[in-house]
DNA sequence: AACAGTACCATGCAATACAAAGTACTATTT
DNA sequence: AAATAGTACTTTGTATTGCATGGTACTGTT
């Protein structure tokens, strides 16, 4: 039990949440996610998130669309379907709940 | 995928940093840990609460000691260690961390 | 002595993040 | 046009975790 395995399970199951929240903010592909995960500090790769989306397309979260690029092969557009949206307002729920307990927690010391 | 299983995932990786956290304000044997966890709206079951227990005593985390109860069988009352403290202070590092990381993803839309 | 209650422990399962290796398509270089 | 590099997507296997479930052991009461 070291600290980096320790982070790596404090992620799980936030990141379906983080993928459905950049999504509802405009359609993207799989690389302008995981840029967009970087640059806030939360390191996806895409043995990751490849799976993630194929999960969330299967649930009738996301749906996705061909379209060409300039510079390599055709890119997967997803976007968020209606009931996508659904299930990231009770995502937002549940994560605002855990956050709350935690702190509850471990800022008794105080 | 359901909401259900999405929150039960959220909460992986957590509760070993909210175990050490409780066990940091002072002693106590597992019905306590529950209660308090409980008390915070986190709940947690004797089924994952005790392998916990055992492997952060196995890491060096924790101790335990045995204590009469008046009660009923006699108690394990955790205790934990200076190792367990600097582990402790990691992990409130990782969670921090994380949260602002999830802050940052989730709240574009303001 | 039998029973209920409390406390601890062990086994098996489902779900996840990730590493690693592989497939397929495009543009560039030779 | 063939080979190469780069981009994008996919698949497989593994370790870890939370939990349900069932079981063991000890105590006090009836």
């Amino acid at each position: 039990m070291d600290i980096e395995n320790s982070k790596a399970q404090m992620r799980k199951g936030i990141l379906e949440f983080c993928i459905l929240s950049t999504l509802s903010v405009g359609d993207a592909y799989a690389s302008d996610i995981i840029e967009s995960m970087k640059s806030s500090k939360l390191i996806v790769v895409e043995g990751t998130l490849y799976p993630l989306l194929t999960r969330l397309k299967n649930d009738g979260f996301l749906n996705y669309r061909w379209e060409e690029s300039k510079s390599g092969p055709p890119r997967k557009y997803y976007k968020i379907t209606p009931i996508g949206e659904t299930f990231l307002k009770e995502l937002e729920t549940t994560w605002n709940e855990l956050v709350s307990a935690v702190n509850k927690i471990t800022k008794k010391n105080n």
